[in-house]
Parts: C-alpha cells; structure tokens; sequence
RNA sequence: GCCUCAGUGGCUCAGCCGGUAGAGCGAUGCCUUGGUAAGGCAUAGGUCGGGGGUUCGAAUCCCCCCUGAGGCUCCA
C-alpha cells in the first residue's frame, strides 16, 4: 500500500462522474469540505491482497504517527490509484480502505473516507511544513503457511557412494564442516567484517556508489581488468564446450504470462518500474531473455542437448538492505549463466555430470577450493539413488547431500559449489539446477524423433557464479593465506603483471625500453618512473601486489641480467629477460590476455 | 525490513562529561639522483554524513533521515 500523507489547512472535493466501479454514496457525501486535516492519499496494492488484516493494522500505526507529530483535527482517507502502478482489484482495495475508517474511529479518531470510483475534483491546502508531506510505503508480511507446513529436509555427508550422518562425521576438510555448520545453523559468528571489502577499495577494484542505489558497485580500471579477464575466461569455457553466446534484454514484460509467474516466484526482491502503458521487471538471471529466445526458435531432438550463453551485465535483485555485504551479496550484479535444453531427464543426467566437471574445473583454475552441496528431491532420489551417489562422487571428496522432502522450487536436483571466507562463512559460487518448470512455462517444445512435439527439460548453470562473487572469493583467499604467503592475484589476473624500477632518471630510458619488450610479449608492465627512493618504489609495488619487480640501474645497462624480485617465493633472483617471459608464460597458462588500462608510467596515474 | 554499532581533510584515525577542529599517510612545491618495505623541508586541504532541536555557544547533548558494518532471514 502506498500512502501520501498531506497535512492541510483545508480540503475539498466534489464527485463528478461514476467510473465503472464507483461505490454508491449518499448525496450528502458527494461534496464535502474539511479543515485542518491528515489527508491520507491511498493506494491499496496488489500484493496487499495477501494478507488485508495487516496491511490496515500497519496502514493505521503509520497513520496514528504521523497524525500525533502534525497536530491535525481529522483524518481524510482519499483513495488515490496514482500512487501505484500495480493495483489490487476494486474490491479489494474498498475493503481494506473500509476497515481502515473504522479501525481509526475504533481508536477515538474522527475519520472520513471520500468516495471511492468516482471521478472528484479537489482542491488542498497544505501547510508546509517539514511534517506536512509525506509519504509511506506499507509493507506486509507473506503470510507463511508453506513455511509452516514444510516438512524439515534431510541432511547427509556423501562419500565414496555411502551417507554419513553429519553430526558424526569425521571431517579432513574444515571448509566442508564449515560449511556443513552454516547449513544446518550451527554457525557462531564473530561479528567481524570479511576483509574483501577493505581490500576491494584499497586495491582500487571497486567501490560503493553512493549515487547509485545501495548494492551497485562502480569500478575502477584494475577491478574492471579483472572482470572482463574473468568473463573472458569462463566465455571460452562454456564455447569450447558447445554453448552458444546470445545477449537478451535486462528488463521485461510482466503483462506476459509466463515471464510474470516465473517472476513471482521471486516475491518482493525485484526492481520494478514502468513506462505509461507497461509494467516492467528487471531481470535476476538470464532466465527470462533465453527462455524468450528458445521458446521462439524451432528445435528437433538431434539438435538436443543445446546450450546458450549470456553474461548478465547486469542482473538485478532488490535484496534486503541488511544483507548487502561488499562483494558478496549485491543489488546489481554480473552472472554468467548458461541455459541447457535436454530432450528429457535422462539426458539433463548426463549433462548435469559434464557441467559438474567444468564447474569443477573453474575451482581449480580459479585456484579456489570449493566445497559441494547436491539437493534433491526426495521423488528424485528414491528414482536416481545410484546416479545421485555417482555423481556426487565426481567432484572427489565428502559433499552435502540435502533431500528435500517435497519439490518446492522448478528444480528436482541442483548442485552448488561454496568457497570459505576469512570468517567461516560460504560464498555460494558454481550451481547447476536441472529445472522441470519452465519448459511448459515459457512454451518451448521440441519435435521428437517420431514427430511428436514435447517439453524439453532445462539446465541452468553458472559454471563460476557471479563474477562479483569471484573476486570476492579470491581476495578473501588473500586475506586466509596471508600469513603463508603474500598475498597476490594469480599472475594472469594481476593487473601489473611486472613492474620495472629505474633507480635514477638517467635509466628511465632504459626502463622504458625494456617496458616495450614485455608489452610485445603480452605482459602487462609498468615503470615506476616517480621521483622516489629504490626502497619506496619496492614498497609501493608490494602494496600493489605486483608478481614481478625489476630493478634496473648501471648494472642493468650493461648486463643482460635483471634483478628480479619475486613476489610469491620472496626470492631476488638474477636473470635473463627471455627466462621470466618463459616463466610467466607458463605461469599465466592458457588463460585470456589483455593489456594494462592504466598509463604505463606511474608518474600519470590518479588516485581512485 | 527488524535489532546492535559506526560516520571528523582523498585515506586511516584522535578529539566527544559543550567553549576558535588535530595527527599520520597521500597530494602539491623545493632540496636530494638514491641499489630493495616510508629521504628531508615547506604548503594546501574539513559546513565534523544531512536536517531539525536544546543552549549565550554543539563535532560533542536530544530527535528524524541518509550511508556503512555485524546479526536475523534469504540467495548467485
């Protein structure tokens, strides 16, 4: 419900004309005039319809306050449709208007309620003052019988196809009892931070914008490097294994049947916003835009299993404000998301065990240790018992099997991957859903080998989980290791990669040239060409995390041997320039390339 | 959204039983041309998150709001 409260010296109305669902009013009440009053400008929602009771009780609270700040004489209820653009019915809101005029009388206020559906004139005077225009958005409880019936899901650790019960579990892996902890709320917390926050803003990778709404992060050239290499690492990922890259819209039509009850499952934590004739959502996956693309295109069974791709730049969702945390919990935010069309489960079993393996695979390029939960319903697991052990056993140690005793999601069996932070706590990163839902939802059909039409199944898969979440997960690794090594980006997502410090000016040149070598070997570089001492240079290049320091003076003019100062071991080590591009080639691998965003002199760079 | 805590130069913080705003880092300028984690001197920079109130006087006390952190809950 949405309520404008105006404190005014005087209000009118005249009622012109019914609207089709005008009430009937006596005559008396079709103009009326009232002074010093709390004019209250409703609009009773839709979603209000859910539970009535509550919304008037909070409706009145709110009401009650302000009526005791502003010093009003009366109370004018005027239903007002403006102030929403999703409205409950007609009858509906004259209810809940209703019950608002007697619950105030009930309470000793002299309320009226102007006419509902008709077309008024009115006239207002407000008092302007600080209190005299307000407005209040009135929140109500979703009424919580699911959660009341739900029976508890079961919990087991799965291991070499056998289930231990988790209590008694002995665990190697202090993440995966971690993690075990948090499921099932064993989890004491230590109140602190998780340091990625910090660290985020200090690296120049990303920070709040406070222009923005809370949860939207704006990113600076190193952060951004970070970003695009990582969406260029998981786009060759998932095309090397067949996915097709699309790219959809990041809002949509909620007047479209399908797109609004997949919508609605979400509930309340969606962006929404209009234009004069349509009622928009935007996007909290891919899901929408690819269901939209496959549901339009025509598929047989020898083109299944088929997968599209898209990275959402960005994807949003309106979570509380309380559970926005840095990097790991945003408003706006980027999700590689693949879509995969199987003929049927069987074949959504098969592809799910692939994804399980690239999903695994991304834990060890990304050098992230993860720890795997499988869900099932238990319908899917008394059908897939052997399956469900087998593939469980892929990822090659204990994980947390759930079963769940009912479906209540579109999913019958998904698969997450969590990385520990510094604190304990999971980062929820790689999931894999086999979704039984949206394929009738949204209308995509297949045709079978014997030319009958059917309801493909779909996977969803996000092979890294949400970008944001990446690079939270790495820097909270940083935090974790700092006290066995430095810490540091792998070398391929380091923004410098290597750092040259002439010693005196008349080696800049010198330190300039070599610069180029590297740049042409694909090697991010950089010169520390500011006026500062040798051990400063040293110190701003730790503190900027770069792998590789060279420092070039006389020696160096007249030597093929650089000192190299190694991040990672702590090691000065001589050597020639073809030596460290061969061990940083190897080092960086196969992983994406590209060059520095930054200028190549640190005497040109700004402070973010 | 609810509960608890916090917001002071670009950054990290001190000042907070009311009485003219401080330091370090960073920035700028000058000196220093230096071989491995802060070279020296000087200068600039703050409506003390915003609004209201109490007071002769508010960074400091009170109220409301905004932003951030932790917890609850939920998720990628």
């Amino acid at each position: 419900m949405r309520l404008l409260l105006i404190h005014s010296d005087y209000i009118n109305y005249k009622t012109k004309s019914k609207t089709k669902i005008a009430e009937d009013i006596e005559d008396k009440k079709k103009q009326m005039h009232f002074e010093n009053s709390l004019v209250v400008f409703t609009a009773v929602e839709e979603k209000d319809e859910e539970n009535p009771e509550e919304v008037v009780e909070n409706a009145k609270k709110e009401i009650i306050k302000v009526f005791s700040q502003v010093g009003a004489d009366n109370i004018v209820i005027y239903p007002y449709a403006h102030l929403s653009s999703s409205l409950s019915s007609p009858d509906a809101a004259k209810n809940i208007l209703q019950a608002m005029k007697e619950n105030l009388i009930a309470e000793g206020f002299e309320v009226e309620r102007v006419p509902f559906g008709w077309y008024k004139s009115f006239e207002i005077s407000c008092k302007g003052h600080p209190l005299s225009e307000l407005s209040r958005n009135i929140q109500v409880e979703k009424v919580k019988h699911e959660k009341l019936e739900d029976e508890p899901s079961k919990f087991h650790i799965l291991t070499e196809g056998k289930l231990y019960d988790p209590k008694t579990f002995k665990y190697e892996s202090s993440d995966l009892k971690k993690l075990v902890d948090y499921e099932l709320g064993n989890l004491e917390s230590t109140g602190e931070e998780p340091p990625h926050v910090k660290i985020m803003r200090e690296k120049d990778l990303a920070d709040y914008e406070p222009a923005a709404d809370v949860g939207h992060l704006r990113w600076y050239p190193k952060g951004r490097l970070i970003r695009d290499l990582l969406a260029d690492y998981v786009y060759n990922l998932v095309t090397e294994r067949g996915a097709m890259p699309v790219e959809t819209p990041i809002m949509y039509d909620l007047d479209n049947d399908a797109i609004r009850v997949h919508a609605e499952k979400f509930g309340e934590r969606q962006y929404r916003m209009g234009t004069k004739n349509k009622k928009l959502m935007l996007r909290y996956a891919c899901c929408f835009g690819a269901f939209s693309i496959l549901s339009d295109t025509f598929l047989t069974w020898k083109n299944l299993p088929l997968a599209i791709y898209e990275l959402s730049t960005y994807s949003f969702r309106l979570e509380k404000r309380g559970e926005v945390v840095g990097l790991k919990r945003l408003r706006g935010f980027t999700m590689p998301d693949m879509h995969t069309i199987c003929a049927d489960v069987k074949q959504s079993m098969q592809e799910f065990d692939n994804q399980i393996d690239m999903c695994a695979q991304t834990g060890e390029d990304l050098n992230i240790n993860y720890e795997a939960i499988m869900r099932v319903t238990a319908d899917f697991m008394e059908e897939n018992k052997e399956w469900v052990l087998q593939s469980a056993d892929k990822i090659g140690k204990p994980v947390l099997l759930e079963i769940l005793p009912k479906r209540k999601h579109y999913w019958i069996c998904k698969m997450d991957f969590a990385a520990i932070d510094y604190l304990g706590r999971p980062i929820e990163n790689p999931t894999i859903q086999i979704d039984v839902e949206s394929g009738e939802r949204f209308s995509i059909t297949y045709m079978g080998s014997d030319e009958v039409e059917l309801t493909p199944i779909i996977i969803h898969c996000s092979p890294t989980g949400s970008i944001e979440r990446v690079i939270g997960s790495l820097l909270e690794k940083t935090a974790i290791k700092s006290s066995e090594i430095p810490p540091m980006f792998p070398v391929w997502l380091s923004p410098t990669q290597v750092r040259i410090l002439p010693i005196a000016e008349r080696h800049l040149d010198f330190a300039l040239r070599l610069a180029q070598e590297f740049k042409s070997e694909k090697i991010r570089v950089d010169v520390d060409d500011r006026q500062e001492t040798v051990g400063k240079k040293i110190r701003t290049a730790a503190g900027d995390w770069v792998p590789y320091v060279l420092v070039v003076g006389d020696k160096e003019l007249v030597s093929d041997q650089i000192m190299v100062n190694i991040r990672k071991t702590q090691e000065k080590l001589l050597m020639d320039k073809e030596t460290l591009f061969d061990r940083i080639r190897k080092e960086t691998n196969d992983m994406p390339f590209r060059g520095l965003p930054l200028p190549l002199r640190l005497s040109g760079r700004v402070q973010f």
